[in-house]
DNA sequence: GCTTGACCTTCCAATCACTGGAACCCTCAT
DNA sequence: ATGAGGGTTCCAGTGATTGGAAGGTCAAGC
């Protein structure tokens, strides 16, 4: 199997199995005799593992975790949940980060007439930021 | 005012104040004879607006557009909820996606036993994925 | 006047996980 | 022999910062 191959069987693309080899994520894949590179079925494991890994938002550092802890038959359960706990607490503060933004954003949408009068509690708030200014029926 | 004390009264910080400069979000600002930025309550505004859009969120090409509104007194305010509107957009979808992420996650981790034996639902989900596997009491 | 320290200046590098492109080599079919 | 379609390496850019190095400037104290 070459990289194009193993491309297509894991659903990575071909730059991006060269990526990961370059920053030791993955080892070294065998090469040919000309140079190119050699994948097997437990390689394509390895990709397909790392992509579903990087889908549900790990980043690549707690993947080299995640794919040590999965290599490792004397893992404790523990120590996986451990790590994906961690993911899901920055996940779940990155919502909270952009749901406050949405939240806010809509409500000041809410209250902006969107007509062609320049009047606009959107710009009011970027340029003014401190206190409520007026109410408005949405609020 | 030098670039410290615009800094101080905006809350941008002065390398932040020339990355802006550099790019053409803010204009030039004048120079003392030694080379000195030199910045007046207005450059000071402006800067204040930026940073706030930011915290909600913005990209600095919308804000680009939204600090061209700004200064537009003929501006409809149609024209601002649609920007801030399409900014929402993707945030939601961004939201959307993230809580995919931790709602698949934090399912997995609530499966998990978490303690010293190494089967680990967390681990099979990203190995195989296809499939739901066996059921577990927290599905 | 000289030093000290805090500021300013520019430019370069790194972040994160990719993606694109250039320039060149290999393989296979015609 | 030629062309298409792989592969290879290396370099650069993404967004919005942040950090650091190397050097110029300013105000105060001695």
């Amino acid at each position: 199997m070459n990289i194009g191959e193993a491309a297509k069987a894991s659903g990575v693309s071909a730059k991006l199995i060269r990526y990961y080899e370059s920053i030791g994520l993955i080892p070294e894949a065998g090469r040919t005799g000309s140079g190119y590179r050699v994948y097997g079925p437990n390689e394509v494991n390895v990709l397909r593992f790392i992509k579903r890994a990087r889908t549900l938002g790990f980043g690549i550092e707690r993947i080299q975790t995640l794919l040590g802890l999965w290599q490792d038959r004397d893992r404790a359960s523990a120590e996986v949940k451990r790590v994906a706990l961690e993911h899901v607490a920055e996940l779940e503060a990155k919502i909270a980060e952009l749901t406050a933004m949405s939240d806010t954003l809509r409500h000041l949408a809410d209250c902006c007439h969107g007509d062609d009068r320049p009047e606009c509690p959107i710009l009011r708030d970027l340029a003014e930021a401190e206190g409520v200014g007026p109410p408005c029926r949405h609020g």
